[in-house]
DNA sequence: CCGGGGCATT
DNA sequence: AATGCCC
């Protein structure tokens, strides 16, 4: 069942490959030994969602009176994205503001600049998504991979032998209404979850946006902007070398850029159809073996590269371009500017980062646009716990020095100097646990008392997400919302809605670590319709075959310790979860709500009802009751938030924590750690055992640090 | 070539 | 730590 034997689809699906001389087998399958006949996994189902013109619809949900005019968003002097009626007036993406206006005067501009709206809107797109299933990929702020192979093989287990059942939306190069369902049911099924998450989505946060349906993230994506806007496209096997073949340039594949589009054009290569041509030696003499198989692979349509969790941002920065910038006092204040903002933003997100880079761009005639240069430093650990916990203005003023110091390794201040950007950004992100112990060993852990400060920031962070939620937003412009449209004053400045909360966005991190707090202090504070407590008292109790509890509370504490450390959890991850693409940890599927079973559809369920509008009813929370019994008594006003993702939990916890051990640490280390938990990518491939061969478009994220450490841990588990 | 963000390589 | 490449 697991490897659910292939039907008509799959065969044909496979064939279409096997005269490929290149074709590497597609990788996954082979969890288990590898039995010769059985490693050839049914093909995945993966969908692609693509916003339409994702900034213009953020604002026109901002001030709706937009929806009826032309609207472009302008950052610095280009058009970056317009609606649809600006379309129909010939105004195009990245156009500049000139010739933008050229084409139609009436152009309503509103300034995109700042991110912020458009990154909480991505995140909560992010969310939504991954409260249906787990395995959400985000791409840029509008576009997100989702595998739903799982919950694809759920619903056909559950089909009707006769049931006729047909494609929702457009088939590739198919009058749709020919192709039989069922003789490509599981595409099928995925173009029914995916109308009807297009559905929640337009439903829940009033977006639109376009689907492709495919086996792969390559053909999924090339197949979602078949038809726009707000529309759905499925590419059936038999159709790749069609949408492979009418892609004139190279460029168009994604995983494909300029640099390899210019080196693949020196050899010859220009379209597809030359790539996939091209012999393979030819290809490997340029970019390399493994590149040159790749290349070939997504010129023939083929990627296995596997959908990865995105998880909460590797790093966060903060950048402003201008014409010209030629004195240090405008260097420093500019980044000053740009450090005050940063600085709150890593404050909301909660960790601490541990190193500092600052960019900068040169002018030069010769027109490199693009060259960029860096340089970059650790964060003292006082400065870090400022930017955390302590002042801003103090952590701002700190890091400036930094900042300037760096700034001195790229540019000789005694001649003259023209910059035309400056970034400012902060990685290596660590939560407080890990910075507060140290780095190697978590033995201060403990006592550490519980930090009230601490609390307090996550439930204003909570309160934060609550804030900015909401679909309509449109209240938020009071007076100041309204449109204006002269040539002199072309752009509207957005409203600063202040107001809500820049709060952003880690919603997804924050809301996840509400539902691992819900189940963990269930008992005392569960309260709401929704919650069952079946489910989620077994998300948290369940151990993975190969831990076992009582060996765990027999260990010496410190041991313990650093196996709940995050380096261990995730290292657990990466050598556990299977290498095949298409095998979801069964504990997150079974469970799988039938949210989407039926045309019926997602508003109509109750649990997915809860969970979508979770963010709405937030303020709607019963304060009290059980402070007194909460673990978490601080917290009371996460319950709410956690129901509404109770299955990410199973995405989410670390399967091999004893949660009696866990429930007996002190509440401050509980939350660190979870807050840890929430961090590590849930999926991870391991980079060097198998080798699945990622496309130009994977991840293939590698579990941080502390690795041999690590797994020399796993002798205290059973052998599973 | 705007604003981000990520990964791999050196 | 810095650059390149990708979206």
């Amino acid at each position: 069942m697991e490897n659910s034997e292939d039907e008509e689809d799959e065969n044909e699906w496979r064939n279409s490959f096997v005269d490929s001389p290149t074709h590497s087998p597609p990788a996954a399958a082979a969890s288990g030994p590898s039995i010769s006949e059985t490693r050839v996994p049914a093909h995945k189902v993966i969908l692609h969602f693509d916003l339409d013109c994702f900034y213009a619809q953020v604002e026109m949900i901002r001030n709706p009176a937009l929806r009826e005019v032309p609207l472009g968003i302008q950052q610095k002097y280009i058009i970056v994205t317009c609606n649809y009626v600006a379309r129909e007036r010939g105004v195009n993406k990245l156009m500049s503001v000139t010739d933008a206006k050229e084409k139609c005067p009436e152009l309503v501009l509103v300034k995109g600049e700042d991110l912020t709206h458009y990154r909480e809107m991505s995140y909560k797109m992010t969310e939504l998504l991954m409260s249906y299933c787990p395995l959400v990929e985000r791409l840029g702020f509008d576009e997100n991979f989702m595998d739903v192979t799982e919950m694809v093989e759920q619903r056909l287990a559950q089909i009707v032998k006769s049931e006729d059942f047909s494609f929702k939306g457009h088939v590739y190069n198919h009058p749709s209404a020919d192709v039989k369902a069922s003789n490509y049911p599981r595409l099928a099924l995925g173009s029914h979850i995916a109308a009807e998450l297009r559905e929640a989505v337009h439903s829940k946060l009033g977006l639109t946006g376009c689907a492709g349906i495919a086996t792969n993230k390559l053909l999924a994506k090339l197949v979602s902007g078949t038809f726009k806007p707000n529309q759905q496209t499925t590419l059936l096997p038999e159709n790749i070398s069609d949408i492979m073949g009418c892609l004139s340039s190279v460029r168009k594949v994604p995983g494909v850029g300029h640099q390899t589009a210019k080196r693949l054009q020196a050899l010859g290569l220009v379209s597809v159809k030359d790539l996939q041509l091209c012999p393979l030696n030819d290809l490997a003499k340029e970019f390399g073996s493994p590149t040159a198989q790749r290349l070939k692979n997504l010129s023939l349509g083929v990627d296995d590269s596997p959908v990865t969790c995105t998880g909460a941002p590797q790093s966060l920065s903060d950048e402003d371009s201008f014409k010209k910038m030629s004195s240090t006092k405008e260097v420093s204040e500019k980044t000053q500017q740009l450090l005050s903002s940063l600085v709150e933003r890593m404050r909301k997100d909660g960790r601490q980062p541990q190193t500092f880079r600052l960019t900068i761009r040169k002018y030069t005639t010769t027109n490199k646009w693009f060259s960029r240069e860096s340089r970059q430093c650790p964060i003292p650990d006082h400065i870090g716990q400022k930017i955390s916990s302590g002042s801003s203005d103090d952590a701002v003023m700190q890091l400036l020095p930094l900042a300037m110091k760096l700034f001195y390794r790229m540019v000789d201040c005694g001649a003259p100097f023209h910059l035309t950007l400056i970034n400012v950004c902060f990685s290596n992100l660590q939560t407080r646990a890990a910075a507060v112990t140290g780095k190697g060993s978590i033995t201060s852990f403990f006592s550490q008392s519980t930090s009230p400060k601490k609390s307090q920031a996550v439930l204003s962070q909570c309160q934060c997400v609550d804030s900015s939620q909401g679909i309509d937003m449109d209240h938020q412009f009071g007076t100041d919302g309204m449109i204006t449209q002269h040539n002199k004053q072309p752009a509207i400045q957005s409203s600063s809605s202040s107001s809500s909360s820049e709060a952003p966005l880690h919603g997804l991190r924050w809301k996840q670590n509400f539902a691992v707090i819900v189940e963990e202090t269930r008992n005392a504070s569960c309260s709401t319709a929704g919650c069952d407590p079946d489910e989620t008292a077994n998300a948290v109790t369940r151990l993975p075959p190969n831990v076992d509890p009582e060996v765990f509370k027999l260990l010496p504490e410190d041991i313990q310790k650093e196996l709940l450390s995050p380096a261990y959890v995730s290292s657990l991850y990466s050598t556990s979860s299977s290498q095949s693409g298409t095998d979801v940890p069964s504990t997150s599927k079974s469970k799988l709500p039938e949210t989407l079973t039926d045309s019926e559809s997602i508003s109509d369920t109750k649990d997915a009802a809860n969970k979508l509008n979770s963010s709405n009813r937030v303020t709607t929370v019963n304060h009290q009751g059980k402070a007194g019994t909460s673990a978490f008594p601080e917290e009371e006003v996460m319950e709410e938030g956690g129901l509404s993702f109770p299955r990410l939990s199973d995405c989410e916890f670390p399967g091999n924590v004893d949660p009696k051990v866990f429930s007996e640490l002190p509440p401050d280390v509980q939350r660190e750690l979870m807050s840890e938990w929430k961090q590590q990518k849930p999926i991870l491939k391991t980079s060097s055992s198998k080798k699945p061969g990622k496309s130009l478009m994977s991840k293939d994220r590698k579990a941080p640090g502390k690795g041999s450490q690590a797994n020399n841990l796993f002798k205290y588990f059973k052998p599973s």
